[in-house]
DNA sequence: GCATTTTAGTTCATATATGAATTATTCAAA
DNA sequence: TTTGAATAATTCATATATGAACTAAAATGC
């Protein structure tokens, strides 16, 4: 049996907790938590991009989302704007303010990323990802496969089978 | 320059954003969440350690363990004792509802678990953990020795040094 | 066309995370 | 032994995380 410690989950939580309070100090100087980094860094170097988008990129849950957008436009660093096309969907915009606060941080956020680099050399870096990738597309992979036969049973169930396909 | 989705960190968070749903998922069926299973799972096995001992192991920090060991109190699952040697120091303590869940939960932590690793094989794992190890250990270590110089260098500012050295 | 279903964003309630400050004890130096 | 530094736990304020429900606006089926 695999000890508590050694599990994924807690290594992943243990290496979170190792390194990211460092980039929460340099964030902290700018009067900005790691969630509202991740926003305005994607806000700013898309320019604009949909709120579903932008939560697709930082990994933050739409719900989320709103608190920190409605804090970052507070800080007038990013504003948001209703679509015409579409009046569900809502695009973040970074102001002048939000630019430059990106441009300020940015370099400081690659140098602690370069620290944290320096622990694995390039090989083992492409064998870290690798395997990471490895375990996302195995993962999905079981994922999808349950939710088919699942999906085939529960037809089958209500007497009809449509022949749609996972994409 | 490393895009942002490729960065460690994102990486980490998106795994884990991949994997916890299903353990959050089997936790929500015992009235329970992801953290209060983590302390309930180390009091439990070692059905006795101090609060901060628990903090350590579960990786909750001391204030979130606060609020965690109340609800699980209030649950009758884990009891706090206060200790008589130092009475700083708080004792947690399964009871025997917190044994018993624990019991009934733990096969179903590792099937999930068994799951996750099916994703890999022996060898992947023994990389993946050997180079989170690495970055661990050189992380630490750049931490340690930028920490001692700057000590040195505060202990001269101040005209004393003093002989100590880290542990 | 109109009812039905989806979809994007939001709100709500509850549980955590985090940094700062407090309390109660114990430890340690003068 | 008495005061000041360290410790363990807790409290506080603010920001997120998460699951459930809701609103408004499209897309879909008939």
């Amino acid at each position: 049996m695999i000890a508590f410690e050694q599990s994924l989950p807690m290594r992943l939580y243990r290496l979170l907790d190792m390194i990211m309070p460092a980039y929460r100090a340099l964030f902290a100087e700018h009067d900005l938590t790691e969630q509202q980094w991740r926003l305005l860094r994607v806000v700013w170097e898309r320019e604009r991009v949909t709120a579903q988008d932008a939560a697709a990129a930082t990994l933050l849950s739409p719900q989320s989302l709103v608190g920190i957008v409605d804090r970052l436009s507070a800080k007038g660093l990013v504003t948001r704007l209703r679509s015409v096309d579409d009046r569900r969907v809502v695009y973040l915009l970074p102001t002048a303010e939000g630019r430059a606060l990106g441009e300020t941080i940015l370099p400081h956020v690659l140098a602690i990323h370069e620290q944290t680099r320096a622990t694995l050399d390039d090989d083992e870096w492409t064998t870290l990802n690798g395997l990471f990738d490895k375990i996302q597309d195995e993962f999905l992979e079981e994922r999808t496969n349950a939710r088919d036969t699942q999906a085939v049973s529960r037809r089958r169930t209500e007497g009809r089978l449509i022949g749609r396909r996972r994409s």
